[in-house]
RNA sequence: GGAGUCGGCCGGACAGUCGCGUCGCGCGCAAGCGCAUCGAGGAAAGUCCGGGCUCCAUAGGGCAAGGUGCCAGGUAACGCCUGGGCAGCGCGAGCUGACGGCCAGUGCAACAGAGAGCAGACCGCCGAACGGCACCCUCGGGUGCGCGUGGUAAGGGUGAAAGGGUGCGGUAAGAGCGCACCGCGUGCGGGGCUAACGCCGCAUGGCACGGUAAACCCCACCUGGAGCAAGACCGAAUAGGGGAACGAUAACGCGGCCCGCGUUGUUCCCGGGUAGGUUGCUGGAGCCUGGCGGUGACGCCAGGCCGAGAGGAAUGACUGUCGCGCCGCAAGGCGUACAGAACCCGGCUUACAGGCCGACUCCGCCU
RNA sequence: UGGGAGAUCGUCUAACGGUAGGACAACGGACUCUGACUCCGUUUAUCUAGGUUCGAAUCCUAGUCUCCCAG
């Protein structure tokens, strides 16, 4: 069985990485999120967190949504196409059930992968890798 | 049985699957893999105080600025804690209190009120003293009026606050004017942890010394500044700096020209330092148990234990069983607080479903 | 995470410890055939809870919220 683990290389760790989310990528919206994603050359998605003060002032709240949607993100890794992420919840997202929050993020994935299909016929996309 | 006060403690438990971080061991050139270990709190919170630690500054002392403020003790230190005093609240157990000084100085008190600071007389009360008027008379004076100069602060009234209280005497009316008691001030002695205090005793003073210092201020004591994004080490790419050697006597600029000076070349060396990385980083004023000292906070001694260390930031998700609370006849359903470490400690403050233990007080009933 | 400011009508702002004032807005009325302008009047506030004081927007303490700075 092929865990669905959740290493330190499937994150993003960069202030440059979170940067060049910011200027160049495609962006999908839920209830709850936002998703900006992006192309990367390193053969694996990457996930990266910005929840700000906005969503809860609470320590716990926020946190509770970043295990969330980092335990979803390590269940949906593996078929996932490779793009850097970068997930921001809105204040919506404060007051919901775990699994709401889940179900929803499931939908997001499935977004996700259908658009990066449409992205790999059409390589001048914008929301492809201008990486070179 | 009911109502209440104080102190202390817990704040879900167990099992399974997947996942994350740390430490250790083994394998591997390495990336990594495997096995094991540990993995949020009483407030981790607010950042209101106090320390450790680090860097910078610094002879000593004073000033300024800020803070604290009954007394004694505890402590590394504190604005914290303990004990005591005083004041207020409560039948009580107890609780609360920035609680030094307005006889060093300066200021403030709107409105009302006669008067608000070494006070004052509006309505009153009085007619003793001086004057006035009226009457009587034995011509010395006497009586009356309350008209003027006055006396007074009992009573009324204003105000947050009006210069001891009650009673008796006293008086024209009154007044510490005198006296008794109460209160207050001062001094001495005793008590009290050499204290705060004013508990006791004695002597003495007729008696304010009004309020406000979370008003300026005075007195006593305390405080150098910044903060782990402190600080230390390693250190690319690119750009730039310093030095040496070589080469050229070349080109350009300064200069009328030469010398000279500056820039341009190649090689080597050097330090600063950005991204980034490593460290600081968790064994400590530590926790538990027992003994001893102390009213207590706390201290001393002995034995045992190791209980998070991230870095775009781990401690999560799902399932089952059992607790606990509410709803329901039942099956069952719903809920299970406040809240998340970021250098580390000591406090304070604030938030908190529910529950446990101990000590004590008041009321009712029974024996 | 650390450091630092502030909070007054619906909005922008004043106010030695002594009745919380002004402008705009809102509402009502007057003027007008109607509207605008103008004039008159009315309503509305000291972030919250305690304390000091005779008296607090002001002084003190605690809390809540907002904003700024340090990468």
């Amino acid at each position: 069985m092929p865990a669905a683990g959740l290493p330190r290389e499937a994150r993003l760790r960069r202030a440059g990485d979170f940067a060049a989310l910011r200027q160049a990528s495609g962006r999908l919206g839920g209830r709850c999120f936002s998703v900006r994603y992006r192309v990367n050359d390193l053969g694996h998605p990457r996930l990266g967190l910005a929840i700000s003060k906005r969503v809860s002032k609470r320590a716990v709240d926020r946190n509770r949504i970043k295990r969330l949607v980092r335990e979803s993100f390590r269940r949906a890794r593996l078929e996932l196409p490779p793009v850097d992420l970068m997930v921001m919840a809105r204040e919506q997202a404060c007051g919901l059930p775990g699994p709401e929050l889940l179900a929803e993020l499931q939908l997001l994935w499935k977004k996700l992968r259908s658009v990066k299909v449409e992205a790999t016929l059409k390589p001048d996309d914008p929301t492809g890798t201008i990486v070179r």
